[in-house]
DNA sequence: GTGCAATCTTGCCAGTGGCACGTTAGTCTT
DNA sequence: AAGACTAACGTGCCACTGGCAAGATTGCAC
């Protein structure tokens, strides 16, 4: 009616769109902040669009942490590729933590998405394997995983909601340098 | 009106059960869908009379942040005080996380209450002294601190949103014990 | 007792998520 | 090329929410 005549009526490319603008939403206001009128707004749909498209709300967060593990696993299969590195594996995790902060916060709030959606499960359970091996590994390397996973993801964790000592805060990824300096993993 | 004859107009004790009822209510459907109403009609009052404790929003779950990171201090001086054990703080620290779930999730989602508030700062900062430190503490100690907390954090973390193997998922103290015995603090 | 401040309620408003239903446009069949 | 089908979007509506303004009730100081 009082749509734009110059927007066609099909997007063509909304969902992408959608989660973009669900991903800089989140930047300004936070997972919980977020509303899908104020996305579907950023797209210049109405916000039945973004319903369609994705279910519900949770539907649309299920998709930004899907988005999420898929970028996060792309980054640690990229620092083991070249560093050959566990340290650096998990300095990656905390870089992706600092410079993805929407996925992140999203990615580890399953009350705020569908914890069965299997395309979730499947990018969370293609990181993990990667962080802590698959079902197959023995007992002691897959605790050591557990503690690596642990000290990096606290630390990043800390970090994003301002409880590191002012003195550590400023550059991330030199603490955890420091911080996974304590770990000991003799089977790795 | 058509209020309850029986019950007084003034509460008497609103601020602590509704403190009571948001905590009940954050265990069943997480800070984010917590509602308002849904704590004050728990109470048996009405949602305005919630505002007025707690300013909005914000300011209830923050005033839930505090008491968390009140009880979560007492919980690891106890530790401390019993076990003379750096490792049994750590374990104290998963245990509160584990039993004490809805102040937990709230105490570490800084954009959900006024993170200004001086109460809010004066108790985070009384926990934060008994994990890395004061600020006079040399950098070592610091650093020891940080990785420590990172780890039992991120442990801690990592359970209560499903992202453990499911071989280490059962017993999270258990799990605290391993996985903190990985950890090297020569200064400690 | 009387004034006063603290405590709680009622009424209202804009914003939100989700549903039912209508509209548009691309695609496929013949 | 005409029509049928369906995916993609919009409109209208509902209950619910947080917050504000204004009023009602009560305890308490004096």
């Amino acid at each position: 009616m009082t749509r734009d005549r110059d927007r066609p009526y099909h997007h063509g490319d909304l969902r992408p769109a959608l989660l973009r603008a669900a991903v800089d939403a989140i930047a300004e206001v936070g997972p919980a902040g977020m509303s899908m009128r104020e996305v579907a707004r950023r797209a210049g749909v109405s916000h039945t669009a973004a319903t369609y498209h994705f279910g519900d709300k949770a539907g649309l967060l299920t998709a930004v942490a899907v988005e999420g593990y898929r970028l996060l696993g792309d980054a640690l299969a990229a620092a083991e590729q070249e560093h050959q590195s566990f340290l650096e594996v998990g300095v990656a995790y905390v870089r992706f933590a600092v410079t993805h902060r929407p996925h992140f916060d999203v990615m580890f709030q399953p009350a705020l998405h569908h914890a069965d959606d299997a395309e979730l499960q499947a990018a969370k359970a293609r990181t993990a394997a990667m962080l802590y091996g698959t079902a197959e590994v023995d007992d002691r390397r897959r605790a050591e995983g557990v503690a690596a996973w642990s000290l990096v993801h606290g630390l990043a964790t800390l970090w994003l909601n301002g409880n590191l000592p002012p003195q550590l805060a400023g550059d991330p990824e030199a603490t955890a340098r420091v911080v996974a300096s304590h770990l000991r993993l003799p089977h790795r």
